[in-house]
DNA sequence: GCTGATCGATATCGCTCGGGTATCGCTGCA
DNA sequence: TGCAGCGATACCCGAGCGATATCGATCAGC
């Protein structure tokens, strides 16, 4: 199997229109065919159901797709760190949501930088959900992640911080002098539907709360008194006067993790993790 | 980049030899060098220091290779796991080294056998270490490992159950009959040497303790006094009347995972999984 | 039920490129 | 200094990839 088959294969797959993806290949449309029929005879198997009105992706073609895009993935991965450890002084790229804990990794940058043979670290501002593909396509070399809420599937951590969640509410509100509230306790408030963040896809799930990009957004809304959230506590430290943070009981701890691809080698990155290990 | 030129990279990169290389692929000598120099053209950087007696790697070049072992695994990986879906019935193949927990092996099995539209579940029996080039390799659908023996870099794990280790003793030791031992108790008795297991390589790592590879070896030696050994409590269940198992206070507790390959969609590992972790 | 539009498959051609053999040039060693 | 080992280069041939033209099947609309 080659790249080159497994592109335009991943290609149909996704647009199940060979016409469109032999566009989107920048290819005629008869090679595209051909090439598909010839991974499909190599493999031993179909790939896909086609009639001249629709194509429809076999059992087989669904595993493919998903080891393909892997596969992908990790090509341009391995293309972009090559380049890279090829230059002078290949920096170390960090990719952080913004609004990660920021005591942490000022402390965690300052101490790698007192590391003898440490690399300069650029710092890649992300959007939450977005750390693991750049891991994967090799635009990040190491990243902050939160758990639960981000996946860490198919990455190598280790554990950094682990910390309580806070509601963070209008401090005129009768809960916010409350010394600890429950789960249940703000999320059912009627007049203050929580929150809504972008899902993986960069959609938002359906509800009655607020759409919102990022945390002043939000604690701006809060202040206004039209929504309410429940954030790990480091969000919620240093906060505007007109708002109050109260420990949530039950919800599930948070923990921040550093995450880098399981095979990297880099001496940088080793460093890095061992300095962020030993904070 | 191509999987063809990956592959002869990395087959020069590990031989370090053009010749022995082009002989390992079955190809001619000179095809290799100028496939080599096209993708250092394509990459636009050099992998391979070249004179006429000798070739070494360049840091890119040992990045590249990491990389690209890696996405060999996944290709061939690929391969078989899209033949094996387009099979009737696929079954599902779950890698455990010899020795695993018995009991928790069997609840697992029959509680996942119960499920409607359960698949056969094919043990597939390898060596301590091995369990993750057959989940990369695509051997093996999902298996049982145990932190921090086994690497689990890379997989995607469910936590099933954590246990103390245990020492095992000849039943006639003095330390056989305390309740409870410390780590340095039992790893620096001169006349018991701690047995060694193969490491990662298959090698033997250096020590004066006897070189094992399996449980039934390793009793065998203790029960002789010649040896001694700390393992996972459930290894040290139902022991031979000649032995006794001391729990070992610092011993770090053992963790048994079930490990997957991160982009795997099978909904029978899915079910698998989600059996395993209601258990 | 016919007709045209849509879409994937097939046929055929030209050219790129991958693989082969022969040979060169450099280097370390006897 | 001559030889052996090894990678690079030169050159040739055939497979395979991409393009164009065309076919055949299927569905929509009148």
């Amino acid at each position: 199997m080659e790249i080159r088959e497994l592109r335009y294969f991943v290609a149909v797959a996704e647009e199940l229109h060979f016409g469109k993806a032999a566009q989107r290949l920048g290819i005629a449309q008869p090679p595209l065919s051909r090439a598909i029929t010839q991974l499909e005879r190599r493999l031993g198997t179909a790939l896909l159901e086609r009639t001249s009105r629709k194509v429809t992706l076999t059992e087989a073609g669904a595993v493919l797709l998903a080891e393909g895009r892997a596969i992908l993935s990790a090509v341009t991965a391995a293309e972009r760190r090559t380049q890279r450890a090829a230059t002078a002084h290949p920096s170390l790229v960090l990719a952080v949501k913004s609004g990660t804990a920021g005591e942490l990794l000022a402390k965690l940058l300052d101490a790698y930088a007192a590391e003898p043979g440490a690399a300069t670290v650029d710092l890649l501002l992300c959007e939450a959900h977005q750390h693991q593909q750049l891991l994967k396509d090799g635009e990040a070399d190491v990243a902050l992640l939160h758990l639960p809420f981000d996946s860490a599937a198919g990455l190598d951590t280790e554990l950094l911080y682990t910390e309580g969640q806070v509601a963070i509410l209008p401090a005129s509100h009768p809960l916010a002098s409350c010394s600890q509230v429950r789960l249940n306790d703000v999320t059912t408030l009627p007049e203050l539907p929580v929150a809504r963040w972008p899902g993986p896809g960069g959609s938002y799930p359906e509800g009655p709360g607020a759409e919102v990009r990022n945390l002043t957004q939000l604690f701006q809304l809060i202040a206004l008194g039209r929504s309410t959230v429940v954030v790990p506590e480091s969000a919620g430290a240093d906060l505007r006067r007109d708002l109050a943070a109260v420990p949530v009981l039950d919800a599930p701890p948070v923990t921040t993790v550093i995450a880098w691809p399981p095979h990297s080698r880099l001496r940088t990155v080793a460093d890095l993790i061992r300095v962020a290990t030993c904070l």
